[in-house]
DNA sequence: GGCTCATAGGAACGAACGTACACAACGGCC
DNA sequence: GGCCGTTGTGTACGTTCGTTCCTATGAGCC
């Protein structure tokens, strides 16, 4: 009579399908595209494995949905640095607080750029998020930079980005801001 | 009676285990890190299956094998082209060839690297490869230049290789000569 | 020539995968 | 309240995977 009878998400779930793009981008971070199976996310976002299917059509279409949420939310922050800094100098300043704050600080942002990285290298699908989010960078990027100076700092962006997620000893923040300034100074 | 009864490598195959190695990073290139199943690698070498299991004792240990034979061709190649300038200027000139030349112009090495940076991500023993690669990269450039700039250099390489791995539109020889040279120059 | 042991070969196992599909449940409309 | 179409659920199928294991072979030594 006292018993638990629905130890699972309730029947009726409006936005499960946010959801469980939330989730996969957590299994991601956490075990790797490679780990992100139907079962992996289902288990994670405790839903029944036909329900990924029902709401995606593939599991390529689930990555890219998570991986488009992701970028959109690192894009957006980010520009939202560089539409807030008054001038050049600002904006070189934001960028290193954008690195070791933002980026650097969270593990989990690093991780998710770099299998982003990776998975966009074999999946055309992915490889379209992937060069929204460069342009996007270098959009920012070029509010206060020329273009040829964004595209030589996005490049070291992305190296600073990468040898923090694979390095052993990080740089830290004074070492970035001047290898910033010497080559957008 | 004019049969071709032996479609299959030797029986007595010395220098095999050498040729699996060799196999395995040719799978890599051209279908990536996910797909270096045994199977596949065993059909590419044209070999029986089982004789990856003798010779490796598990699937890591042959990848590790392969990227640690990559990673000691081209970390050597480096060196090689930065024991052989004769000042910080010649340096810089020999890396700018060694992007656009070695690296850039071989989709292969970029598509290794690239794979190789996302499987050492998750996989211990591959990061181990991935950081002995950043060192002696890392030690290649001292030659030249002061242990900071090295590192930002270093840092840049790895951001020009994965921009040229992912975008559309690589960097061509004046703008990294130009990077390179406002960085270390 | 015979013995021995490292190597070669192929079949098999259990597990995990993506996906398909038939059925159950329920909100919205009459 | 009863119908209907959308949404949720659970099982099953076929495939592929890493790995194991048993057998066959032949080169090197006596």
């Amino acid at each position: 009579m006292t018993s638990v009878p629905a130890r699972r998400a309730r029947r009726h779930d409006p936005g499960r399908r946010d959801r469980l793009v939330d989730t996969t981008l957590d299994v991601i971070a956490e075990q790797g595209v490679a780990a992100a199976t139907h079962r992996a996310i289902a288990r994670a976002a405790d839903v029944p494995l036909g329900s990924l299917t029902y709401h995606f059509g593939s599991l390529t279409e689930l990555l890219a949905a998570a991986f488009t949420r992701h970028v959109d939310a690192v894009a957006e922050r980010f520009d939202e640095r560089m539409r807030a800094a008054p001038d050049r100098a600002a904006a070189l300043e934001a960028l290193v607080e954008h690195l070791t704050g933002d980026l650097l600080g969270s593990p989990r942002d690093l991780v998710l750029a770099v299998e982003l990285y990776v998975a966009a290298a074999r999946d055309p699908a992915l490889r379209a998020v992937t060069q929204d989010w460069m342009s996007r960078s270098r959009r920012s990027l070029e509010r206060h930079l020329d273009r040829v100076t964004a595209r030589e700092v996005d490049a070291l962006v992305e190296g600073l980005v990468l040898h923090s997620a694979l390095s052993t000893d990080p740089m830290d923040a004074d070492r970035i801001r001047s290898a910033l300034h010497r080559l957008a100074g």
